[in-house]
DNA sequence: TTGTAAGCGTTATCAA
DNA sequence: TTGATAACGCTTACAA
């Protein structure tokens, strides 16, 4: 049914090697510019469109980028993937994706299945800090990490500046005169959790505050967990008057516990996301967070791995940092005296 | 650096032949046990991974499915795309995602990309009515629709149960006492939002109702067209009590338009929504809506779609039809007198 | 039960 | 500038 070279040789009365040398713009140049362009309308005329599995079994080159997200479902995933989708088909290249749900076994099995479809490169999204597949994966692949970084060994990332979006969040609440701020972190096994633990504890520092108890990590990234964490931290330390919560689910699970304390937001208790996921303006209140450029992340994640991808030798390792911004909202004002 | 077929066949001294013959378990059965044995296990030892481009250039077969939809961040879909993809990589297939942003130019040169890798069938999300691209496509590869159906021609597809769906809808709030009922209709090129406009007309009609100018269609699916089109609707006829909104986000487009008008909900306007996305039992107020059971639509079209591969001939077209279920939440109440 | 051989559509090397 | 040829790794008649 779908015409291939040899077709078109047949039809040109030219050798199938003339015709692929004429449709692959690397190599046109050595072939007769009448006959490209001879070989190019009858390419059109025929429809003919290359075969990849061909190809890449001769080449060894699917086309084709692993993208290994925790989960889709998670509202913070979509924009980033589309980010990656669009300017990787723009290059001729399709993602394939798979869902880890956060499971190590699942995520090795997921990993397998991409280097089994012969994947040319990898975008990684796990959020755990711990991982041993990342040093052998990058070893064999061009890789690139989004959303979080490395610690011990240096590989090209893509993330929003974390140490600047947390000191956003609390110069916010602390420019509105509160004092006692505490951070609801994520857990300690994520590398964005501890990331902005550890930035809320150095900004928190600069300010001339303690953190003493004021900084707890949830063990799971849910509104559950949260409301049962920030429970407990508002009992114990009654005092607090803002809480800087490292994504926008925990800072939702802040609220209901507020609500079940009977503290009113933004009057009793100011509280601040982490993200900007769709329809935090929609929630009740209006959600306080910070925004990270979800599309632009997966964008410059896509295009890092291209380049590596089209340079033969080692690209130096490049680790992007997006810059997040504060978008205020209802659920932050100024302490109640 | 992979290990081949040859690579095993050499070490065990038999023919390639005999180890794809092993190895492939539809063969299998015509290779001596003991030596099917000997070649699984010299294939584990080498970790021997199949090459999908060899063994799709021999056969044809990609193992790789099409997935068309208008745009990965509308939370609708998500979570269909997880659905799929969890049943279909259980199947060894791979789903390839792509995004038409509702254009039907874009949609054109997604779906040739995708026929490009030779997929080997489709699952297509696409809203539009008319459609020229589909009776072409279905007559040369399996496909499923999901999330709509087709009118002219009978396709494969599988769908929640709009007019049971609306009826639930409209039976909540008449049963509550309403009988001002209001829909705010989808785009007319939509096909959800055509199927749910007509559901609306005939439940009202079995209920002795008019819908006199009480059917209103947005022209896009987005919360602004919403809210413009509900302010015009609740100017024009103050006596409704209660509007069927043909999705969430439409859902909330009404709800501005009310507090705008200041309306309270649900004591002078109730409002209900269609879809459950995520987060809508947080918005404000949390809206009452009828769940569609995503995940389920995305695994049950994977599932046809697999039955369709497998069937050499033609399985019948099968219409699946989800039935979805009323969430109650707060934005609807009884009518206030 | 196994081996032989051809071929899927493309590209890369070599020769003309 | 073009043609011939082999090879990528796998499957599948057909033969033995």
């Amino acid at each position: 049914m779908a015409a291939t070279l040899k077709d078109i040789a047949q039809k040109l009365g030219v050798h199938p090697a003339t015709v692929s040398r004429a449709l692959n713009p690397r190599t046109a140049h050595l072939v007769n510019a009448a006959t490209v362009e001879r070989v190019r309308k009858a390419a059109a005329a025929m429809n003919y469109v290359p075969n990849p599995m061909a190809s890449g079994l001769r080449t060894s080159r699917s086309h084709t980028i692993g993208v290994v997200i925790p989960d889709l479902t998670n509202p913070l995933f979509p924009g980033m993937v589309r980010g990656m989708q669009d300017t990787l088909s723009r290059a001729g290249y399709t993602p394939l994706l798979v869902n880890t749900d956060n499971d190590p076994a699942t995520e090795a099995q997921m990993v397998a299945s991409l280097r089994a479809r012969r994947v040319d490169g990898f975008i990684l999204a796990t959020a755990r800090r711990d991982h041993p597949l990342l040093v052998e994966l990058a070893s064999r692949f061009p890789i690139v990490l989004i959303n979080r970084v490395t610690e011990s060994i240096q590989l090209p990332s893509v993330a929003a500046d974390d140490q600047h979006g947390i000191r956003l969040a609390v110069d916010h609440v602390y420019d509105m005169g509160h004092r006692e701020i505490a951070h609801l972190a994520g857990p300690k096994w994520s590398s964005t959790g501890h990331e902005r633990a550890q930035a809320f504890n150095r900004v928190m520092r600069e300010l001339g505050l303690s953190v003493a108890k004021r900084n707890v990590a949830v063990t799971a990234w849910n509104i559950e967990e949260a409301k049962e964490t920030a429970m407990g931290m508002l009992a114990r330390d009654p005092r607090i008057t803002a809480i800087v919560a490292a994504n926008d689910q925990l800072a939702i699970g802040v609220i209901e516990a507020a609500r079940e304390r009977r503290l009113r937001i933004p009057r009793d208790l100011s509280v601040i996301g982490y993200n900007d996921m769709p329809f935090m303006d929609l929630v009740d209140p209006p959600l306080t967070t910070i925004r990270v450029p979800q599309h632009e992340i997966g964008s410059e994640a896509a295009r890092l791995l291209l380049s590596h991808l089209a340079e033969e030798g080692g690209t130096p390792v490049k680790q992007v940092r997006l810059t997040p911004e504060l978008v205020v909202r209802a659920s932050t004002g100024p302490p109640h005296p």
